[in-house]
RNA sequence: GGGCACUUAACUCAGCGGUAGAGUGCUGUCUUCACACGGCAGAAGUCACAGGUUCAAAUCCUGUAGUGCCCA
């Protein structure tokens, strides 16, 4: 058999998950045991738009660690793939196919064109699975959903029946955030707050002016404001032979044509005498009232506010407590309204501001204006300048939802990784506001309620269920029921994704069995999208929490530490990386990566260690294959106490170090330290198993002629291998499924094999202390060797003196000794001899000789000595100091106090042998 | 403005009360019959700064500075 020196990743990876997914090995059902354990989750569903970025790529390696743990653990396992429709997002991409073809949705009409979206998810909806599939995914494909399915449509439906019959459902006109972009209405969570230089204008309103016509040109009224404002608190009333004049402070100039009143804060001493007055609106004419009220900021400009009800939400809210009119004078369009002075009637907003800026120049009224850096909102996805407006829309009342929600991970029934990530949720709760669920979009679950020519509203999970309540309700059976024309928001179906996706409203069987889910693992970014969404929605209607944990991912970051985006230009494509570098590595690389909540900078080097780690597993195996092949055809996995011969201290220590590797794995895994749990397996791997049990293993399975203890050898070679491919399969699926398969093993998958456990009776601290010594031996004699620079090819020999069990030791791994530190002998003796061509060292409680006459000088060798003792003493000194405070004997932990003692015993013996080398050698 | 993180070897990061670690890079060396995507040996850090708690602080507390993320 021809096994090529360097792992190849793509054929494997190419061959193993048609056969995985062929014969079911990720369905629950794998799983025969009645009694065995449940474990499931809910993928994050990505939306259907698109393809896998490097954020799923770390997100979905994750879970699927996890799953196959679980899975190999010996638990029922479900993960349950599945993708949203993701209204705005799909129906910007279609949009946007059709402008090419130079069509507007408006042109194909509703139904046409919804027809045409699920034309093209038909089309490119494979993409993601296909790169699930790439990935490695154990997902049931079988239990595939999507939020757009029938059974989650009626999911939704119900829902919002159940929402709307409690009264957490209600439809009304109220100030909300439009996009002018997409023409629909947004919720407060899809406005992202930008910084943005803009101008700070002061505008003069005149006070008590009676007349009905508007203010004529006002002279010198911008020095009258100078000059009572040199300092920082600035004065907005002026007094002038013209009359008086009240400041106020807008970066939105263009929104006073719809002013209804001006504000100040009730404790602002500066404008007591203003209340019950009122002022005459400029270029409309209106008379405006003046009122106090606490939100107004004294410190924001000079402490008066133009109130704009219909176009502001703190104006809005004042609008409500003061009873004020409210004039919408911006449209959907973000043109000027009908409701605005004539002039103005059809200018854009931002034309509207120059001309009324203008405007108010001319009549002097315009005071002054600065560079004023402001956040502004803007629409998440089409990138417009949101406008608050007054629209009639559906909304869902919160509060009453939140709080079981925030109940719910106070009281540890859903506990959030890392542990800091629920404040970030109890903050948002807290402070929750009503939700606006309507989008006046095309592509969603259009909202179930009905509308009646008398202006009846009927909600109802259908057509006909709404025409029978009505009726019901005494309406004219003849009437046309008009559904309600828009969707929904894409959050409203996701929120429910844990028990939609079970089955829900309908009581299946999966329903009672995966619900709650075990773990949900997601990012940062939509922790109030969709967790809180998802555990509101969980509490209300399956009257317990979605998911027992939430894992929150690290963003992933470019080489440089900056976040991936489509305008820095600095996208990394995934299936690019795990192309490169082999999908193994890449979910090695992740995974290592991987510290709970912390962002991850994906560095070409972290991808080649990782691929270099899978040529170190690949090359391990090729050498137990080409060189146990005589053991390799047992029936399945070995069992080391009864089918292997008499293990020697080396064995021990091996499956003592495994043991405590599997062990130490297994509490990473279940506290979700998956970057510790891939460090451990690699450094056992690398360290432990390559770099020593394989060397230590060449003695005996090179020879030709193999005895019963050179083939106990192989088989435990073998073995070790067998249980760490194991160990290692959840983070690196193909490459251990491709070589366990070439080894002796039981089952017919690695999927399905038994994640090794550790077994408290093979741990073996005498083993790990002997082999220990063996390996500071050996690393000592190579020292020397390289330090000296004595090539390898130059045999060496040590004299060795040391007591008691040692002995046993070095004899009994005399050969692997002499191979791994390349010498022709080694030789007990009582005690080191005085010659001077001869480096020395202490190992241990041993000390060493290594003849090299003609190849050293004393001086060298008394240097390289007293170098050593330097390090020694320099640890020594800090003991001492420790073990001389008094304090730190009698309050320190006495194993703390009995450790620090035996190791000061330890270096000053050390120092004292070292020390008496060189004496000896320099009396001799 | 508020909140949450982060600052440790040249770089990227673990560690989070009891002897400073990894990967990459670097230096030297070896084409030894698994692997040069490798072996062997090695150098490299006042753990941001300033206080405090403690017998003991990279680790806990407070403050300062810088960086990042989130919310308003």
């Amino acid at each position: 058999m021809e096994i090529p020196k360097t792992y190849e990743p793509k054929e494997v990876e190419q061959r193993w998950y048609p056969i995985w997914e062929e014969r079911g090995y990720f369905r629950p059902e794998s799983n025969t045991d009645p009694d065995a354990p449940v474990f499931s989750m809910a993928i994050p569903p990505p939306n259907v738009t698109g393809y896998l970025h490097m954020g799923h790529a770390l997100n979905h390696t994750l879970q699927d660690v996890l799953a196959r743990w679980r899975r190999m653990s010996g638990d029922r396992v479900l993960w349950l793939p599945g993708t949203d429709h993701a209204g705005i997002a799909t129906q910007m991409v279609v949009e946007r196919q059709l402008a090419r073809e130079g069509i507007r949705r408006q042109d194909l009409g509703r139904e046409a064109f919804v027809k045409r979206v699920w034309e093209w998810r038909e089309h490119s909806g494979g993409t993601i699975q296909k790169q699930m599939r790439v990935l490695g995914e154990s997902v049931d494909w079988q239990r595939e959903r999507f939020t757009f399915d029938e059974g989650l449509s009626s999911a939704v439906g119900e829902v919002f029946v159940r929402l709307y019959n409690e009264g957490l459902i209600y439809r009304g006109e109220y100030l909300i955030n439009w996009s002018p972009g997409l023409q629909t209405a947004i919720s407060d969570l899809e406005v992202e707050m930008k910084s943005v230089k803009g101008k700070l204008y002061h505008i003069a309103y005149p006070l008590d002016d009676d007349s009905t016509s508007p203010p004529q040109h006002v002279e010198s009224l911008a020095e009258a404001f100078a000059a009572v404002n040199q300092g920082d608190a600035k004065t907005g009333l002026l007094h002038t032979p013209d009359g008086d004049f009240v400041v106020v402070a807008t970066t939105r100039p263009e929104t006073m044509l719809g002013d209804t009143a001006v504000a100040f804060n009730p404790d602002d001493e500066r404008y007591a005498s203003l209340a019950g007055r009122s002022a005459r609106l400029p270029l409309v004419g209106r008379r405006l009232e003046l009122i106090g009220d606490a939100v107004v900021e004294k410190e924001f400009g000079t402490g008066l506010v133009k109130v704009t009800p219909a176009h502001d939400p703190n104006d809005f809210q004042m609008g409500r407590r003061h009873g004020l009119e409210f004039i919408s004078v911006i449209g959907k369009d973000a043109r000027i309204t009908d409701a605005a002075p004539e002039k103005y009637r059809g200018l854009d907003r931002y034309e509207a501001r120059k001309q009324v800026v203008a405007d108010l120049d001319a009549l002097g009224l315009l005071l002054s204006f600065e560079d004023y850096t402001h956040n502004v909102g803007h629409c998440q996805r089409s990138g417009v300048v949101v406008e608050p407006l007054i629209s009639t829309q559906w909304f869902m009342r919160m509060k009453t939802l939140a709080e079981p929600a925030v109940e719910a991970v106070r009281d540890g029934r859903t506990r959030f990784i890392p542990e800091n990530t629920t404040k970030v949720y109890f903050n948002w709760l807290e402070n929750i506001e009503d939700w606006c669920i309507s989008r006046q979009l095309w592509w969603g679950h259009r909202i179930p309620a009905w509308y009646a020519p008398d202006g009846t509203i009927v909600v109802a999970r259908n057509d006909s269920e709404a025409r029978k309540r009505f009726i019901e309700a005494g309406g004219d059976p003849a009437a046309d029921l008009r559904q309600d024309e828009d969707v929904l928001d894409t959050w409203f179906s996701s929120g429910l994704w844990p028990f939609s996706t079970l089955g829900w409203p309908e009581q299946t069987e999966d329903l009672k069995t995966y619900y709650p889910t075990s773990v949900m693992i997601t990012g940062p970014d939509i922790i109030f999208f969709w967790v809180a969404r998802m555990m509101m929605m969980g509490l209300k209607f399956m009257g317990d929490v979605p998911f027992r944990t939430v894992y929150i991912n690290g963003l992933v970051l470019d080489p440089e530490g900056q976040k991936m985006s489509k305008t820095r230009g600095n996208v990394i494509d995934p299936l690019q990386v795990f192309e490169k570098y082999g999908t193994d590595a890449a979910r090695y690389a992740l995974s290592s990566a991987a510290s709970p909540g912390m962002p991850i900078s994906l560095q070409e080097s972290k991808l080649e260690a990782a691929r270099n780690f899978a040529n170190k597993i690949w090359n391990a195996t090729r050498f137990v294959q080409l060189n146990c092949a005589s053991e390799m055809n047992a029936d399945g996995p070995l069992d080391w106490e009864t089918e292997l011969a008499p293990p020697e201290p080396a064995d021990r220590w091996i499956l003592s170090r495994f043991n405590r590797v599997a062990l130490e794995v297994s509490d990473a895994l279940a506290e979700f330290r998956l970057h510790e749990a891939a460090g451990l397996i690699y450094h056992f791997f690398w360290d432990d198993f390559c770099d020593w049990y394989i060397e230590l293993s060449k003695p005996f399975v090179s020879s030709k002629d193999p005895t019963p203890a050179d083939r106990a050898v192989k088989r435990r070679l073998i073995y070790m291998l067998e249980r760490s491919l194991r160990l290692l399969h959840p983070i690196m699926p193909f490459i251990t499924e491709e070589l366990w398969q070439s080894l002796p093993h039981r089952g017919e998958t690695i999927c399905l094999a038994r994640y090794p456990e550790a077994n408290a009776a093979q741990l073996d601290g005498r083993a790990e202390r002997e082999t220990g010594f063996v390996i500071e031996l050996v690393t000592k004699l190579r020292n020397i060797r390289s330090e000296f620079n004595i090539p390898p090819s130059t045999p060496l020999a040590v004299r060795v003196a040391v007591e008691g069990d040692i002995q046993d030791v070095i004899a009994s791994m005399d050969e692997q000794i002499r191979r791994l530190a390349r010498l022709d002998r080694i030789e007990i003796v009582d005690k080191l001899s005085h010659e001077r061509g001869a480096a020395r060292a202490v190992v241990g409680a041993a000390e060493i000789e290594v003849p090299l006459e003609g190849l050293i000088d004393f001086d060298k060798e008394r240097a390289r000595l007293e170098k050593e003792i330097g390090k020694l003493e320099a640890e020594l000194k800090g003991l001492e100091q420790k073990l001389s405070n008094p304090q730190f004997v009698e309050r320190a932990a006495p194993d703390v106090v009995a450790d620090s003692r035996a190791r000061a015993t330890e270096r000053r013996d050390q120092i004292t042998r070292l020390k008496a080398m060189i004496e000896s050698l320099e009396s001799a």
